[in-house]
RNA sequence: GUGGGCGUAGCUCAGUCGGUUAGAGCGCCAGGUUGUGGCCCUGGAGGUCGGGGGUUCAAUUCCCCUCGCUCACCCCA
């Protein structure tokens, strides 16, 4: 009971030092990343009305909100990022400039069940374009994902982008036989053919073909959309899409600009991919390890009616989230993780009480007029101590104040490097 | 939710076919004299062997229950 007690929830992490400088390690190449990009760093609160997130697809989202009532108000942790900042451009929608490039790194909580690459609370890179409704945006954030893996030291062939489209589909669908009637039920055609991979062909036929469900189409129909998921080249989509497909026409240009962003062999299409999230209308897109042995790394696609769907005005949008669970797993299994030790520009030691006032002002002044990192040895230690001690905690200089140097009005100076020592004379 | 694996020192783990004071490595502390680190040497602290119950002369070891961790499946990002 008080050991349980003593632990970290299921699925939520303790960052130690050590830990946290690998995090940050991470979170600085995403928002090194997308400044290089151009973009703007945002944040929201980590608690919503639950309002926010409710929408009615099916989606398996929903069930996992960590929800509560508090008095009389609904509110939930957020599960992922994209409706808060949606909530962000409404409430200023009129004064924004577009297109408008914003990028957070966020804790999001989702309650599922634990896996490989699964946690229940979880940090997320996110960068959205608002306000741009060519591929171009598309181009520039897919570009994005793969500036990263490049900083981190992933191997070029290590991850590949998988691209596709639900307006393509949804243009076959709603414009040929199957949805013609009802193209409102594509967005839970979408959730339902999201699980594709893993409750197979079966599996999605039946959910489609459900009458009572939110799709329910016929078994002619269902086949179609199974046959669809199996496409992996563009060119083979074209015999069933409509003619002068603005979709498809769409994909082919995303792929020419990533040709000149020099990233054509990293990316692919693929018809499997369709995003369990129910506002995306695009291009979507997942990344993945080139062994397929985790999960996704990241996803994202367009979602140009989601701010309608708020309440707000239409501006189209595109983004992806990141997660940083994955990422690090794949790191680790390439042993590329970095080492990440701790730095400290000096420690400084007073050898006994009667230089303490001397040492305080030196660690002063190298922390006000160097911008240091110092460490001030607060007790009594011995010298021998202190050394081993700063030789641990990785610091360039050790400053040393003894009676011997008071006297002469100066400091001696260690470099713990090289050894050598010099002596800086004590300003006041 | 189903199934497997695992819970022994701060960490990583050995070990006990049931039997004296339960071990190693790393880490931590102290020392190898007086103001010089990373190496080395010596010593030390630290464990109700996850918790509860049962079997037994005797349980960390066997059995049951329980809690926790973990992996896979299920499901989702």
């Amino acid at each position: 009971m008080s050991k349980s007690r003593l632990q970290p929830p299921r699925g939520t992490r303790d960052f130690y030092p050590e830990d946290l400088r690998r995090r940050d390690w991470l979170f600085g190449h995403f928002r090194a990343v997308a400044r290089r990009f151009g973009f703007e760093e945002v944040d929201a609160p980590i608690l919503e009305h639950e309002g926010l997130f409710t929408r009615k697809a099916g989606e398996e989202i929903l069930e996992q909100l960590y929800r509560f009532e508090l008095h009389d108000r609904r509110l939930a942790l957020r599960p992922e990022m994209t409706p808060s900042i949606a909530r962000m451009v409404i409430a200023r929608a009129g004064s924004l400039r577009l297109p408008l490039r914003w990028f957070t790194v966020t804790q999001n909580w989702r309650y599922e069940r634990m896996t490989r690459g699964r946690k229940r609370e979880h940090y997320q890179w996110n960068m959205d374009i608002w306000g741009e409704p060519a591929v171009t945006a598309e181009a520039e954030l897919i570009a994005a994902v793969f500036a990263l893996l490049d900083a981190v030291g992933l191997a070029r062939p290590d991850v590949r982008v998988r691209i596709s489209s639900r307006a393509l589909l949804e243009e076959t669908l709603v414009q040929g036989t199957v949805l013609r009637d009802r193209p409102e039920a594509f967005p839970a055609l979408c959730v339902a053919i999201d699980k594709f991979e893993r409750i197979g062909e079966d599996g999605v036929r039946e959910l489609l073909t459900d009458p009572d469900g939110s799709v329910g189409i016929g078994e002619a129909d269902a086949s179609f959309v199974v046959s669809w998921l199996g496409l992996r080249k563009l060119e083979d989509s074209a015999e069933h899409v409509p003619a002068g497909s603005p979709a498809y026409a769409d994909l082919r240009r995303l792929f020419e600009l990533l040709d000149a962003y020099g990233l054509a062999d990293r990316v692919v299409f693929d018809a499997s991919i369709v995003r369990g999230l129910a506002y995306y209308t695009g291009i979507v897109f997942e990344a993945f390890d080139a062994a397929r042995s985790l999960r996704a790394l990241c996803g994202g696609g367009r979602y140009d009616r989601l701010l309608e769907s708020l309440g707000g005005p239409s501006i189209p949008a595109v983004g992806f989230g990141f997660g940083d669970v994955v990422i690090l797993e794949l790191l680790s299994d390439r042993e590329r993780l970095p080492e990440c030790p701790r730095r400290l520009d000096a420690v400084v030691f007073a050898l006994g009480e009667a230089e303490r006032p001397s040492a305080i002002r030196i660690a002063t002044a190298l922390r006000r007029e160097r911008n240091w990192s110092v460490e001030l040895v607060l007790g009594a230690s011995r010298l021998k101590r202190v050394l081993a001690d700063a030789d641990r905690a990785g610091a360039r200089f050790l400053y040393l104040l003894g009676p011997e140097e008071a006297a002469r009005g100066e400091v001696l100076v260690r470099d713990l490097e090289s050894g050598e020592q010099t002596t800086e004379p004590i300003s006041d």
